[in-house]
DNA sequence: GCCAACGTTGGC
DNA sequence: GCCAACGTTGGC
């Protein structure tokens, strides 16, 4: 199993979203950098996710969720009425991909940035460097563990 | 709202 | 291929 922390800005789409459907897979689609977009190419079926909520309130971790279905062309790139919409992308070659997710669980507490800078185990990850954009980021087991250690701790 | 850091675009 | 200009991200 592999881990991921994936940023969503919660006013759009937030692990309450995916909360208020625990048993329904939701497309996780609109990414737009070709980094991420290939992270996300290689997620694996019930890989864990972590939701990270950035732009908002209460920035950090907010719960997990799980993929449900790998890499699929990303619908929003083909419709014009989408703020995803790309017009460079065809359905031959698409662009952009999209992956379905499903409810794991959700943090009593979001666990915010200030407190993941302090985890050692995340000196390394581009989550806690500043000006990072990198939206879907690849953890390692060990820096997933710590989060989730942190968030139970709180 | 500000602004630094970043990724992308496009002229050359 | 370079790089300036631009638009976006994202914490504060």
């Amino acid at each position: 199993m592999n881990y991921w922390l994936a940023k969503t800005e919660p006013d759009e789409f937030s692990i309450y979203d995916f909360a208020n459907l625990p048993t329904t897979a939701l497309r996780w689609d609109g990414v737009r950098n070709y980094q991420a977009r290939n992270y996300l190419a290689d997620m694996q079926l019930a890989d864990r996710v972590l939701v990270y909520h950035s732009s908002c309130k209460q920035i950090g971790v907010a719960g997990i969720v799980e993929v449900t279905k790998t890499a699929y062309p990303d619908p929003t790139q083909f419709d014009p009425a989408s703020v995803y919409y790309d017009p460079k992308s065809t359905k031959t070659t698409p662009r952009w991909q999209a992956v379905d997710m499903r409810f794991v669980e959700v943090f009593n507490e979001v666990l915010p940035l200030k407190s993941l800078k302090t985890l050692p185990e995340l000196n390394d990850c581009p989550l806690v460097k500043p000006g990072s954009r990198l939206s879907v980021i690849p953890l390692s087991s060990r820096m997933f563990d710590a989060i989730i250690a942190s968030a139970s701790r709180r």
